[in-house]
DNA sequence: CGCTAATCTGTTATAGTGTTACATTCGCGC
DNA sequence: GCGCGAATGTAACACTATAACAGATTAGCG
């Protein structure tokens, strides 16, 4: 956790994050669905809701039905091009495509800006205490919630 | 993150446990319903849904509403009686009250039993991050789900 | 090409989790 | 007893997620 690239809360080229992970989208199995959605998630360094992408897939007339976006978010999860958020149930294109285990989490709960970074010292502690007891690890979830800088400027 | 008293997931007397929890809770105004969330999450170090607890909290002729799990949980968790945990939406007592400061978690997502640990390594490595972007942390989760060993031994 | 198997999509229904709103009661100091 | 704040009771609802199954599409192979 030394060298890092921009936080998403600072100022940075945008399409370089959107170009990343469509980049590492090549190869996968993107459906319409599963592009829309990546899509819509890559506009910004946001957390939506399952039910807010839902609203943003339909056009006027019709909208998809749950299952929709949840097989989509899923498939994004699973391959490493989002990630989900637990403290909000909300999910978040990977601002590190490619390279983001043991990815941890910075969101603001007011606009719910979510910069990611790598968490690996924090991550090897844990696996170490984990060890001594015999657990085995699987997934690790470290979030911090908080205030980014633009919102408290704003109040 | 280096001396620790026992994980959950090691044979200790838990009533040792509940003691210190329930000491914890004097000068707290534990009313009936906050004291039976209490108690039920106390006897063992495995998290708990909140209707799982409805469940618990009622005889048989009558359960208490949601909201009535959700108000004690709610008091429990502000004042450090218990923890959420995020990744099972579900609930655990505190295993060190009033040191709980900066707690991380290990649970079986086989039977859901947790272990907490003190995490002020990773917690102030990741307060170094926020704070160079003007970032306010207010809370962190971190959370590890696994399998422990006696599961691991069952298959 | 044409078949088959696997995968993805559409749809309905429902399960699980958590909250709002408001009426009522309880506990306590005066 | 009275008044006030905190806690509880209750009904309804909002949000999040999944199950189950039918139908459509696609990939791969002979």
């Amino acid at each position: 956790m030394s060298k890092r690239p921009p936080l998403a809360f600072e100022s940075h080229d945008h399409r370089t994050c959107q170009k990343a992970a469509l980049d590492c989208a090549e190869g996968l199995r993107l459906t319409n669905w599963r592009r829309k959605v990546l899509e819509i998630l890559l506009e910004q360094h946001r957390s939506l809701g399952a039910y807010e992408i839902l609203e943003r897939l339909g056009d006027d007339d019709s909208k998809p039905k749950p299952p929709t976006a949840y097989r989509a978010l899923d498939y994004l999860v699973e391959h490493g091009l989002a990630h989900r958020i637990e403290k909000m149930n909300a999910y978040v294109a990977c601002a590190q495509p490619g390279a983001c285990d043991r990815a941890g989490f910075f969101f603001c709960k007011r606009c719910h800006t979510v910069a990611e970074v790598q968490c690996d010292g924090a991550e090897s502690d844990l696996m170490r205490v984990a060890a001594t007891s015999g657990f085995t690890a699987e997934q690790t979830v470290i979030e911090v919630e908080g205030i980014c800088a633009d919102c408290q400027d704003a109040g």
